[in-house]
DNA sequence: TCTCGATGTTGTATTTATTCAACATTGTTG
DNA sequence: CAACAATGTTGAATAAATACAACATCGAGA
């Protein structure tokens, strides 16, 4: 019996299409670069074939491929902004609605939303 | 003779880095919306190993878990903007600068590295 | 203190990615 | 057209990710 294997067997759709939007982001970048695949693999220490996957935007393919994509490229830089908490509104939201800013010491919170 | 792998054996220190702090910021995220490891884990498909190897910026796992992690936290959007050819300014100025399309020749130009 | 829930840690089994060779396909240039 | 370069494709071997159980740790309450 096949074990459960959500990663790579059923990513919904969402991640698939962003991956390859990436992919052929990278892919882009590459050639504007005037890079073959094996110069882009060489760079980033992995086979062609990686790199082949990864511009197709395969979900198995490691992060640091992707990730050493961008940096061969010059482009990693633009992952930090990822997720970054300053910009997400709804967690910031979210939290500071939990987290009263100063009148909180005085007693605990018996309210339980 | 153990066979190389770039990959996860040597990534960049910048790669490193810089999933380290995607991971960071994803655990953030997740925090914000009072989520469990596990929580976050069941929305993705993978088990709750996988979300803490992430968190904790882990360049081996997949690229597919990572990218789920921000769907399921509602910050897939953002991803979309990585490598964006229309915001990579050097690889539209090394477009720009040459009339052909396709990178076909050129062997002798990309010493470095 | 004790319990409980969440998370961390470790070892193992299974699935998968990764690599590579060989060959096919495509595109460019002479 | 012919030759070459880049990329695509396939099948096999190997290394690694993933899942899982079991146990440890840690903090919050009761």
């Amino acid at each position: 019996m096949p074990v459960r294997r959500g990663t790579t067997s059923s990513p919904s759709a969402a991640v698939e299409e962003a991956l390859r939007g990436l992919g052929r982001n990278i892919r882009i970048a590459r050639l504007r670069r005037q890079l073959r695949i094996q110069d882009l693999a060489e760079r980033i220490g992995v086979s062609r074939f990686t790199v082949a996957d990864l511009e197709r935007g395969k979900p198995g393919t490691s992060a640091a491929a992707y990730f050493g994509a961008l940096w061969a490229l010059g482009l990693l830089d633009q992952a930090d902004e990822l997720a970054d908490p300053d910009r997400d509104e709804e967690g910031r939201v979210l939290e500071s609605a939990r987290a009263p800013r100063r009148a909180a010491r005085l007693r605990r919170l018996e309210n339980d939303f």
